[in-house]
DNA sequence: TAATAAATTTAAGCTTGCTTAAATTATAAA
DNA sequence: TTTATAATTTAAGCAAGCTTAAATTTATTA
């Protein structure tokens, strides 16, 4: 393929395929920072060389071949990302951006030796799952967002979105990371906004923040 | 800039830009498989920018401004290099291709912790120096091509050039690699060809590999 | 259900980096 | 120094991946 672009389209249609409902238009467009128009140009390409069904105003679904595709372009960001934290020693913040543009530039070799040298990694820093190269998933642990934890409860952090680059630093700023435990103190209804201890302190994190980290109650 | 293919172009003017007489348009086509029509064009718009000088029919130079970034590229696909070999572990053929494409996409902050820690490399696997950080160059070795070597003398390689692929691998098949000893046996007239041992064994050599081969004689 | 809003697609056009073919200029050979 | 050859440039055109504006379809809401 070698083509930047297509793979992005791929790598976000992707992400985004909730078993429920498909990905609109709108969505890639917004993700991608492109117009719609764009997304509608790019569809009719991409279905034309058989990565996804594309018919005009249906849903979108990915071919097993894009599925394919779209898969190792995933396994590559996810893998550059865990030995950019953990190798490089790059902060939180920074190696989606780098991962980005690195995951279209590497050989499937390359990945390959990298995955090795990190012991073969199961999920990235972030706590999403990295696709084997067989395309074998590691088994989803059982998450929900942090803003429908119970006020009282505790859980730990297993997954936070990376969507965008100043929610992670804030995040991380916070203490926020995998693993780390996190109480609700009390939650408060006209904002949805809570207020959580994280290794100790206090912290008041709006509802739009706690949407983006998933936890697990721990029953030991 | 974010640019693959002018950051092509730049690099490649820099790396034939001999002492001596100014790079040819007809050379970069060569090397980046385009057309020199194609070469004209980019030249135009890299002179608009401000990165080469360029009158049609004159000779190309780089301006302050275009040497210090193909200097920057050159850093990144060396450092890139000494990386893939010693970290990774990938054959001295599959480098330079992979270090091609990881040269576009990495940023700056990247580059400079590999160099960190790669313990400050001076030269990459070919023997190719590596600018600083601030655009400094280690001093050069000074070698000459194993073609000049007189019958009975040995060397040692202290560069080899990395122009194509199946060349390295080849030669690395018979055992040349940096710091290694050649001695040659009998250089013969009509072709220019040569007999080399290296590790005690004899081989054949063609005069076109040996002027790609650099060697120091060492005086001890 | 009809009216309005939102999403999607089409159409026309732009830039980039290329191509081939023809014209021009430089270089080498006789 | 003329002539032939090689290198370079110009011109016209193409595909990719965008854009904006207008048209169409779908979804929402009154």
């Amino acid at each position: 393929m070698q083509n930047i672009s297509k793979e992005d389209y791929l790598s976000i249609i992707y992400k985004n395929q909730d078993p429920g409902e498909a990905i609109k238009p709108n969505i890639i467009a917004e993700k991608l920072s492109v117009s719609n128009a764009a997304v509608t140009d790019m569809l009719k390409k991409l279905a034309k060389d058989g990565y996804v069904l594309y018919q005009k105003y249906k849903d979108i679904k990915l071919t097993k071949l894009g599925e394919n595709y779209a898969k190792n372009i995933v396994r590559r960001h996810r893998i550059w990302e865990v030995f950019l934290t953990q190798i490089v020693g790059m902060p939180w913040g920074k190696v989606h951006d780098e991962a980005n543009r690195l995951e279209h530039s590497s050989s499937d070799e390359l990945i390959n030796k990298l995955e090795e040298m990190l012991d073969f990694p199961e999920y990235d820093p972030h706590g999403d799952p990295i696709p084997s190269k067989e395309g074998k998933l590691p088994k989803l642990k059982k998450h929900r967002p942090l803003s429908e934890l119970k006020e009282g409860k505790s859980a730990e952090v297993v997954r936070v979105n990376d969507f965008d680059e100043k929610f992670l630093v804030y995040i991380s700023g916070i203490g926020i990371k995998l693993n780390e435990n996190i109480k609700v103190v009390e939650k408060r209804d006209f904002d949805k906004s809570m207020e959580v201890i994280i290794k100790g302190k206090h912290w008041n994190i709006s509802n739009k923040l706690a949407q983006n980290v998933f936890v697990e109650v721990k029953t030991k």
